[in-house]
DNA sequence: ATGAAAGCGCTAACAT
DNA sequence: ATGTTAGCGCTTTCAT
């Protein structure tokens, strides 16, 4: 592989003119810069990312954690992500922790070795130990999905209280008076936010003594029996909030499996959606987050925080979700209440 | 950030010795290691990656290089890769083509600056210049989903001339006779295959001059288009074979809007499947490439190649796909064949 | 079993 | 507008 040192040479200067051609940095001449892009041409030259980061302090990398690429909401989010990222030649290193304090470790460390120049993070969990670790590194962090305490750092998410808070007012404005959650990891920000907006509609409805609040996981199994669970509770909901779009899946083939139907025995709305795309039917009453806009926003925002033009206060993004009413929401036709 | 000799002046030996005891080479006493693992903890030192890099040529990190991660097909491939990535304390980066060749160059470049080990490549095209490109710069490469002509490289793909055979042979057992696909672009292995195997099907039924293609792009809205021509076709086609889950899902949806029922009116094939943790009611018929073991088996084997234990020839697998036949086929109820 | 010296490829800092 | 020098943090190579 060629060096600047070939480069130079082949050119008749320095190899720092070299780099200043490149990096379009300082005075050059017509003349000097054509004859170096012109030797650049000829040899093939690729800069090496990694002398200059070694250098420069600056990888132009940045990683991305979340807990399961394959939910598509994460999916979205990287590819808002990448979008931005690629744009401003930034490549994007991806991560899947699994909600495991462990993995999240075991990639924090691995990223702080590969000195990125930012983070966009999805807690695992409550934990702040990894943010810590990470800005004690030099590394900027972005909070993304999730809200953290303790620190300060920057944060997109979108506003689970209230999109929880107004699919459930959707559920008690149809009549449902027994409405349980099917939630994942109770130190999880959004399980919290979530049920805490399902206790605001319940409360204001006077309904809270009825709440019935499922811990579990973020995916389907747990949704799926979690809701068995939930049927056998007497007297049985007549509605089911599934946190997010896993869980949401699970209690609907639950309720199948239980030969219940969907709306007409039990309603169901969810959080998260899944893009149009992927949906041959869409049927789910959801709060939707603007997934792939709050990769973009977040990445945008990093970057800005990077180049330190964002020096003063942490910015906290709260974008609002969309509540799409669909099939899987009907009129309560349980009589008893 | 504390460095090698920071850790060494603080164990009282040489940098190089801190550099064996990190990296388990050579000979190292029991006192010395543990005095040197102690500095490193008592300085919370990490290593550097870039300089690590710069001189040893390893980078240790590998990149995905796919037409959209958002496609669940990918995103499943992206989580086999990772995993197997993460486990070898290997780092991905991601990026996103959308089957243009311009994009494709750029990340190639992007990636050679880079010093990545490894290149997980689904082809943008038939085009091979961006895979000599990279392997002028060292970089191992390997084909996925796609195949390559021109160019001896390793390779993972699922077989796409025989999915789509027997896509194809099912519904001409359910006495289909006019069957139309719609695919993306002609410059892509996988849709010439799978047009391959459909012209097969079609020719060992006496069927071939029945034969309707209808070429467009990998996504929804262009099987959705196609789709509307298709049915302007006289005689109409009785069933459509959408090359990808995306092309399907238009297809689906375009069917709906021309008040057409599935299967009553037209059976509807797929590629690719959606996983099952996304869908409420499975209804597609579907050739299901094994995605996440494909994204396995590729890391593994290229992780195999970088550090040299593949020397001998290349490795093309061939992965079988399964026919999952679902509710949007049945048997054809056209009277006039 | 340990160390000294050198250099990977680049750019910051300081000339001129 | 261009060049010189030095050094980023590590590991290869060659000693001892």
């Amino acid at each position: 592989m060629p060096t600047v040192l070939d480069v130079a040479k082949r050119a008749g200067v320095a190899p720092i003119t070299v780099s200043r051609v490149i990096n379009n940095s300082g005075y050059i001449s017509q003349s000097t810069r054509e004859r170096v892009e012109a030797a650049v041409k000829e040899l093939g030259y690729v800069p090496n990312t990694l002398a200059r980061g070694l250098r420069s302090k600056r990888t132009k990398t940045l990683a991305l954690v979340v807990t399961d690429i394959t939910n598509p909401y994460f999916t979205l989010m990287a590819r808002g992500v990448e979008d931005v990222a690629g744009d401003a030649n930034y490549s994007v290193v991806y991560c899947n922790t699994d909600e495991s304090e462990a993995k999240e470790e075991k990639y924090a460390n691995l990223l702080a070795q590969r000195q990125v120049d930012g983070v966009l993070l999805v807690p695992a969990c409550g934990n702040v130990k990894t943010i810590k670790f990470l800005l004690s590194n030099d590394i900027n962090v972005m909070a993304l999905d999730r809200r953290v305490s303790e620190v300060e750092i920057d944060s997109v998410r979108s506003d689970s209280e209230d999109g929880a808070y107004r699919l459930v007012k959707l559920l008690i404005g149809l009549g449902h008076k027994r409405i349980a959650v099917i939630t994942g990891s109770k130190d999880v920000s959004t399980s919290v936010d979530r049920v805490a907006g399902y206790r605001r509609a319940l409360t204001e409805a006077g309904l809270i003594e009825n709440e019935l609040v499922y811990y579990g996981e973020f995916n389907q199994q747990s949704g799926y029996e979690f809701t068995q669970q939930a049927m056998l509770h007497s007297p049985k909901p007549t509605a089911l909030f599934g946190v997010n779009n896993f869980i949401a899946i699970g209690i609907i083939k639950a309720l199948h499996d239980l030969k219940m139907d969907v709306p007409g025995d039990v309603s169901v709305v969810g959080f998260d959606d899944l893009p149009e795309s992927m949906l041959l039917a869409p049927f789910l009453t959801v709060a939707a987050q603007p997934a792939y806009e709050m990769g973009r926003m977040a990445t945008e925002l990093l970057l800005k925080r990077i180049s330190g033009e964002l020096s003063d206060g942490y910015q906290k993004l709260v974008l609002p979700t969309e509540i799409i009413e669909r099939g899987s929401t009907g009129p309560n036709r349980n009589n008893s209440d």
